[in-house]
DNA sequence: TTGCATTTTTT
DNA sequence: AAAAATGCA
């Protein structure tokens, strides 16, 4: 006699390649529950944009499951009380979930394996990296903080498994639990304009990410330069899929590599994702601590100040008079996504040029990016602002005009900023230097030079 | 301990 | 050419 299966879904939202799938249709009829949970994460509950993504990834799930004969249990509250609930009402002999390892969802797993006491197992799965966290280290066995003898070490271990294949189908249980109306979840915005934006940029779901996978795969080899250039499509986008695990790192890795092609790059850029898990494993609080703490001394502009609060208002909105600063923070806000260099170089702007402390940044990118993830955004602000593990570079400022023009930004900066679109390079880049910016668009927050000086003056009272 | 290395840079 | 500190083998 097979006894009931829960499957305890949260970012592991695919039928393939998923292991805890797998173990929980091999063992019975399967349970598959997604609870919406905005109590366990506390102030880190998913922001607008990733609410937008949850809402259609769900129903696409929802939808592949049931071409399977099985369905989607929604439910929301305490993800490990009601896990809990429903497998010992179901009579389960087991909850299969995929691990994370965000710190509030380590200690959501903790508490579930107590409450499920001795008749229900709780079966943890590895599968949304391409090496399990924390089982890549140095020499000496601890875990690596720099990000090149990192990859040297996994990339050592490639390429992964084979990716599973979906089930033929998932076998369901005589009687469902109770399930919500995703529908009256309110994940979506309520403005419709935004969300049919949204809608013509993504189609969040595994049928999408596998699109994604497809549309990517030829220019993979172009990645080198391409991830460099904003006005071309030569990225993945594949950055909110793997977030949500609609798509497998090890799948993702198969379909690059082969046919003896260097796509070296764009895997390093893919395992930046493990390296970050790895960096959050050792440091939970990354996300809100600076983890070089003479940082904790440093003179960031105090944002109780409403000018200080009135130039972070005007990064959000676009209006910094960068041009490609504000494209990027632009193409953010109608998207919820940024080119990845964009990103830098905005990061760069609000942390050196404006002094703004790193945490205000990471928090607006974590509620407007549908790709927010907790280490990978962590990770990269404290890469950019040098009080990360892996960085002591907080001289090194970019410089947002220069940056723009070596990365030929024109047409992007022309996509974003419709009042500069009539500018030609290299106007459009500095329109301010050239005499040519037009009335409805900002001077300067702060200049170039200026910005520099003081966030270097700034350095130098820490560094003692 | 030593020596080499460190995602994306700047002037 | 310099910035500049610490990880890693």
């Amino acid at each position: 006699m097979t006894k009931i299966q829960i499957l305890w879904l949260r970012r592991d939202l695919r039928l393939s390649d998923q292991p805890a799938l797998m173990a929980a249709v091999q063992a019975g009829p399967v349970i598959p529950v997604y609870v919406l949970d905005d109590e366990t994460p506390k102030h880190r509950k998913m922001g607008g944009a990733s609410r937008w993504w949850l809402h259609h990834s769900l129903k696409a799930l929802d939808a592949r499951l049931r071409e399977k004969g099985s369905r989607l249990i929604l439910r929301s509250g305490n993800a490990a009380n009601i896990v809990a609930d429903i497998a010992h009402k179901a009579g389960a002999s087991a909850v299969h979930c995929i691990r994370h390892y965000e710190p509030w969802w380590r200690n959501a797993e903790k508490e579930l394996t107590v409450l499920l006491g001795n008749d229900v197992e709780l079966v943890r799965h590895d599968g949304n990296y391409l090496k399990r966290p924390g089982s890549i280290t140095t020499g000496s066995g601890d875990p690596y903080k720099i990000y090149t003898p990192f990859w040297k070490a996994l990339s050592a271990q490639m390429p992964p498994h084979e990716p599973a294949p979906v089930p033929q189908k998932i076998p369901a249980p005589d009687e469902w639990p109770v399930s919500h109306n995703l529908d009256d979840w309110g994940l979506l915005p309520t403005k419709p304009n935004w969300a049919g934006v949204m809608e013509q940029e993504w189609t969040p779901g595994e049928v999408g990410a596998r699109g994604r996978v497809d549309a990517f795969v030829d220019k993979a080899t172009q990645y080198d330069e391409g991830r460099n250039l904003p006005s071309r499509e030569l990225v993945s986008r594949l950055s909110p899929h793997l977030h949500f695990g609609e798509v497998s790192p090890a799948y993702v890795w198969h379909r690059m590599t082969g046919r003896g092609r260097d796509v070296t790059t764009y895997l390093k850029e893919l395992v930046w994702r493990d390296y970050a898990q790895n960096v959050i494993l050792q440091y939970p609080e990354y996300g809100g601590k600076n983890a070089r703490d003479k940082f904790d001394d440093f003179p960031w502009r105090d944002f109780r100040s409403s000018e200080v609060r009135y130039d972070f208002d005007r990064w959000t909105k676009g209006q910094t008079g960068y041009p490609i600063v504000d494209a990027g923070m632009r193409e953010l806000w109608a998207t919820g996504w940024m080119h990845n260099r964009v990103r830098m170089i905005a990061a760069s702007f609000l942390i050196k040029h404006l002094l703004i402390d790193w945490r205000k940044g990471e928090e607006w990118f974590w509620d407007t990016l549908c790709d927010a993830d907790y280490a990978s955004n962590s990770v990269n602000w404290q890469w950019v602002s040098g009080t990360g593990i892996d960085s002591n570079m907080f001289v090194r400022i970019m410089a947002p005009l220069s940056q723009s023009e070596k990365f030929d930004a024109g047409d992007y900066i022309r996509k974003w900023v419709p009042e500069l679109a009539d500018l030609d390079d290299p106007y459009i880049h500095d329109p301010e230097e050239f005499g040519r910016k037009p009335n409805g668009y900002p001077a300067k927050i702060v200049g170039h030079k200026q910005g520099r000086e003081r966030a270097l003056a700034a350095y130098k009272e820490i560094k003692g």
